[in-house]
DNA sequence: AAATCGATCTTGTCGATGTCAAGATGAATT
DNA sequence: AATTCATCTTGACATCGACAAGATCGATTT
C-alpha cells in the first residue's frame, strides 16, 4: 500500500495517491492565501507547496477558479461558524444578538481579510458550484434572522420592509468590514484596537425605558 | 510601423512618439476593464489595443500596479464628480443632499463594477501615488460634508462623534454599493431598477414637526 | 545648420503561470 | 492474476510581467 519506510506521518505525506490530495490542496491554498494574499497563490506554488507535480491539482480543480470557489466554500463555512458561535456566547436579547453578529462579522473579516475578499467578489469564484450554496446561503440566513426581531419591533410587517431592514442591517456592517479590510479608515490612531462607532442595534431598537441619544 | 496612410488625425494617431502615449493607454485599459473585467487586463493587451509594441508602456508604467492606480485615480476622479454633481442638482437640504450622494454613489458603482472595486481594493493599487490622494481625498470629502448637518442635528459636536457618525453613514452606502455590485442581493426581480430600500436619512435626521428626541 | 542628448519606443529574452495532451502508476475490482 | 480507472507525472504551448539592449525622433546645444 505505502513505501513502507516513512509511517511517521499518518495520513499527510505518503497518501496522495490516496484520498487526501484535494485537502491538502486548499489547506496549502488557504495558507499561501492568508500568508500572501492572493497575487502570491497559484495553482503551481500549491502543487509544490503539497509536493506534487504542477498538474496534480487538474483532476481536483480543472481551473484556477475552481480552487478559489473550493476556498470561498471554506471561508463561507467558517464564517457561518463565527458568526453562530458568537450568537450562541451572546444573550438573546434581540439587540444583543445583532451586536454579538455585528462583532463576529467585522472580526472575520479583519482577521483573514484576503479571503474574505475572496469570498465576496463574484469575478472570482463560481455561485454555480452547489458545494457554495450551502454554507453561503446559512451565513445570510444568520442575518435574516437577527434582523427579525427588530423587523418586528419596528412594525415591519411585509416581506419587502423586512428585506429592506435585511439590506440595511447587512449593508451597515460589510460596509464597515470592507472599508475596514481595505484600510480606508485610516489608522486607528495607536490608542486602542477600537473605533468610533455609533451602534446601529440603539438606532433600530428602541430603548423601552428612557431614551440614550 | 504604422497603417503609412492616416495623417488626417492631428494627435491622437501618429503622435505616440510625442506625447499623449500615456492617455491613449490609460483610456484602452480602461475600456479594457470595463468590458471584460479585471482579469481581462493586461500590460500587453493595452499595449496592442493601443498600437504600440509590448514594452511601451513601461516608460508610463513600470508595473501593473501603476497602470492600476492610474485607473483608480481616473475612477476616483470621476466619483468625486459625480457625487458632486448629484448634489449640486439636489435641494440644499440636508436630508436631499445625503440621498442624493447616495444614490450617486451606488449609481457610479453599478455603472462601473469593475473599475469601482478596483478602486476599492487595497492590494492591488499604491496608495503612496500621489496622483491617487487628491481625487480619493475629494470624494471622501464629501461624505464628510453631507454627515456634518446630521451630526449638528443630533447633538454631536466632538470629533469623535462626527468621525463615527460618518463611518456609519460612509459604511452603509459602500456596503450597499458593494454588495450590489458583487450580486450579493439576488436578482432584482424585474419588476423594477429600483429595490426595497430603507432611508438612512430618514433615521439620522428627525422630523422637524415631531420630538427632537 | 550640424551634432549631441535624452526621452520614448522596439526587439529580444527570461521565468512564471494556466491549461491541455499523453503517458505512467497503483489501488480496487473482476 | 489481469484489468480497469481514477490519480498523478511529464512535456508542451501561449500568455504574461519584467528586464536589457538597441533604435528613433524631437529638442537642445554648439
Amino acid at each position: 500500500m505505502k513505501p513502507a519506510g516513512d509511517d511517521k506521518k499518518p495520513k499527510s505525506q505518503t497518501a496522495y495517491h490516496h484520498g487526501r490530495l484535494r485537502e491538502a490542496l486548499l489547506a496549502a491554498a488557504l495558507d499561501i492565501l492568508e500568508r500572501d494574499g492572493l497575487e502570491a497563490l497559484s495553482l503551481r506554488k500549491v502543487a509544490t507547496a503539497v509536493g506534487v507535480s504542477h498538474a496534480a491539482p487538474a483532476h481536483h480543480f480543472p481551473t484556477v477558479r475552481h480552487l478559489l470557489t473550493g476556498l470561498a466554500t471554506i471561508g463561507f463555512t467558517r464564517f457561518d461558524q463565527a458568526m453562530r458561535a458568537a450568537r450562541e456566547s451572546a444573550s438573546a436579547d434581540p439587540a444583543a444578538q445583532m451586536r454579538a453578529t455585528e462583532r463576529a462579522y467585522l472580526a472575520f473579516a479583519t482577521s483573514h481579510p484576503a479571503l474574505f475578499r475572496l469570498m465576496f467578489t463574484a469575478t472570482l469564484i463560481s455561485w454555480d458550484d452547489p458545494a457554495l450554496e450551502a454554507p453561503a446561503q446559512a451565513a445570510r440566513k444568520q442575518l435574516t434572522e437577527i434582523c427579525l426581531p427588530a423587523a418586528n419591533l419596528l412594525g415591519m410587517r411585509t416581506p419587502v420592509e423586512k428585506a429592506a431592514l435585511e439590506r440595511l442591517v447587512w449593508s451597515q456592517i460589510h460596509g464597515q468590514a470592507h472599508l475596514e479590510i481595505e484600510q480606508q479608515f485610516g489608522k486607528p490612531d495607536g490608542s486602542g484596537p477600537d473605533r468610533p462607532v455609533i451602534d446601529l442595534a440603539g438606532l433600530l431598537f428602541p430603548k423601552p425605558a428612557h431614551n440614550g441619544s
